[in-house]
Formats: C-alpha cells, structure tokens, sequence
DNA sequence: AGGCGCATGTAAGCCGTTACATGATTCC
DNA sequence: GGAATCATGTAACGGCTTACATGCGCCT
C-alpha cells in the first residue's frame, strides 16, 4: 500500500528525523545517487505517511521564518519499512536511456559514435571517483563494519555503486577499441595490400 | 519534441517494419532489456509518429482477422534518430530499486540481509546467462564488426550487458561475505576469548 | 535593493500501467 | 467448446516533473 517513494523517506527518516526541506536536499546526496524526488512529492508523501500512522511531526522553529515541522518515524514505521526490506520484490524494468541510445548507434557516423562514447565514459569516471570520496568516508566509520547499523548499508550500495560505475568505465573504453578506426574509409572495391 | 518512447519505436523500425503487435512483442526482448513498453502506448505513439512524418504505413492482411498496419521509418525519421542518438543527453537520475532497499538493510536481521542478497544475486546471474546466450548469436553475425550495422550496436549493448550483470553477481558475493555471521551472536557483556 | 537560502505548499500536465473492449483464427 | 494468439484501440488512474505561489532573514 505504502509507495515506493514512502519507503524511501522512511529509510531516511530512520537514519535521522528530518523537515520536507531536508528530505528533499537529501534525496540528491546521498539517497539521490539511486532514488530522487522533488519537494512538490515529499510534501504531500509525508502527510500520507503521517495519516498512516508511519511518521509523526513536532514543530521547531528552524533557520526559516515560518513553523517547520520535523518529521520522525513512528515503531509502526520502522516495521513496514523493514517489512518491505525483506519483502519478495519482483524485478523492475530497466530503463536506461544510454543503453537505449547506443543500441541506435549504427545510425550514426563512427566518429560521432566514438565521440558519444568518450563522453558517456567520462560521466562514468566522474559518477565513479564521487562514489570512491563517499566510500571512502564510510569507511572510515567503524560502526559501517556492524550489518544492524545504517553506516553499514552505506557502505555497501556505495560498492556497488563503484564496481557498477568501474565496470561501465571498462565497457566504455572496450567500444573505443570496436570503434577504433580501422576501416572508416569509404568502401573502395578490392584496395589492400595483397 | 520527440519523446523517448518516440525514439525506441524509430530505434526498432529503422531495424524492420513492423506493426504495433510486433513492436509490443520486441518491447520484450531484446530492446526490452533496456526500455520496454506496453501495446496501450505504442499505438497512440504509433501515430503522433505518423503525424509527425517520421514513419508511415501500409496496410496489410496478416495472420490475424482484422487489416493489420505495417509501419516503416521514413528518411525524416532515420534523420531524427540519428540526431537524437548523437546529440547531448544530460545523464538520467538513477532509479534502481534494489539499492534503495539494501540502502535500509540495516533494519533488518543478518539473517533475512542474507536472503535477500542471495536472491538478487540469483536474479543477476539468470540476466547475466540470458545476454551471454543472446551475445553469443550476435557475435555469430559477421556484420556485428561493421559500425553501420545493427548487429554491430546489438552486439555492444549485449556486452554491456554481460559486464554489468557480471559485476552485479560480484557484488552480491562480496556483499555474502561481509554478512557472514562472525559476530551475529546477541551482544553478550564481555564474552570473547580474553 | 536584490538575490539566495530556508520553508511549505498547490496545480497542470506528461508518461506509464492496469484494465476495459472487440473479434477472428488456430490449436487442444 | 475453450484457450491462446493475432490485432487494435480507449479509459482510468498513479507517479513524477515543471511551474506557480508566498514570505522572512541574511549577505552583498
């Protein structure tokens, strides 16, 4: 019943009780790197959530000139979250616009596909050293070593973000070489060093 | 102007005419591996395509009762995806649903953290043997070497593919054993030999 | 005086899914 | 006779994005 979305602001809340403003800040760094939202969704999850009972809110009066309002998970929130961790999930589509283009490519002039490839490699390089800079902090928390601590979960999407992001660096540079130019030149019937 | 969807269906035209039917059956595999959609939005997309000039039909009578509309892309068609493929896309926002949940895997026990990660791993492993079979005909094909050739781009994105669902499988196995259960014993007040 | 950050909401519209609707042929 | 496949469409609804709307405090 909960969405997807809602798990997702659970997770964070469960990490640290938050206002719509910093969930939304949130949901670009760290959580952004693999689910995003705009505040115009949060507002409105949050008041669901909170009519489910999942999360409930106090009023600070924070840095801002109006009431915010700091969000937190209920117990019954905790539950459905860890509920839906453990939950038989089928698996999503996927959707990747890079992929879809690239299975075009043949449409296109080799150089202008190398060209698309170089650039998508250097997207991946530089997804990849951001993920290695997070990594490498988590790491630095001994807590990230216990499974039951949220430092832990940090640390192992951030794995998977770096091996994900190396490999695709890898494919990258694997095209470069298919594209390599061997054989550009127009089609000339029977040339070749015989 | 022209959506996504726009752009997969000319992606798959441009490769064989087809009807709306078949484009739904190919949403599966093998462009399904990457973008998929059902036959409710290919119609309708069908013929703002039309309208747009960028494919056209015929009508045919093919296996089943009813008039059935062959559609083909037209050299404007070709042109737009052509464009589209070598033109600027700013990276996607990442969606991956797997990760947002290992993301809150802290919530629950080693235990059902294990489980969890060894059916995912399962998932990855049954993907990553699908596209091995499938490279492996594309790689038959002696034209997925020539860079104007669709087999050539078939053969590319299968190889992404492999490598990805390759490092997916790692990561799982890596994360199996940072789960092993040394130390997943209730907290006992200073056990431990000395 | 103007722009940025904090802070919360609503509205319009697109994209996508599920479900509704129809109907002939072929296989079991 | 009934189910699956071929074949095309429409309708209702949910998720997400973009844009609209408001307004205080701080920094330049």
């Amino acid at each position: 019943m909960t969405s997807t979305l809602g798990h997702a602001i659970l997770g964070l809340l469960a990490r640290k009780p938050a206002t719509g403003y910093d969930l939304a800040r949130r949901m670009d760094r760290p959580v952004g790197w693999f689910w995003t939202a705009r505040h115009s969704q949060i507002y409105p999850e949050l008041a669901r959530l909170e009519a489910d009972g999942l999360v409930e809110h106090e009023e600070i009066d924070g840095a801002g000139p109006r009431q915010s309002k700091r969000y937190a998970v209920t117990a019954h929130g905790t539950a459905t979250l860890a509920d839906w961790v453990a939950s038989d999930l089928e698996p999503q589509p996927v959707r990747d616009l890079e992929v879809l283009r690239l299975w075009s490519v043949w449409t296109v002039e080799p150089e202008a596909a190398r060209d698309l490839v170089r650039r998508a490699r250097d997207q991946h390089a530089a997804r990849l050293t951001a993920y290695e800079v997070e990594l490498a902090e988590a790491s630095a928390d001994p807590t990230s070593r216990d499974p039951r601590r949220p430092a832990f979960a940090s640390r192992i999407t951030l794995e998977g973000g770096v091996r994900n992001r190396r490999a695709a660096v890898e494919w990258c540079d694997w095209m470069l070489g298919e594209l390599a130019d061997r054989a550009d030149a127009p089609p000339e019937a029977e040339s070749g060093p015989a």
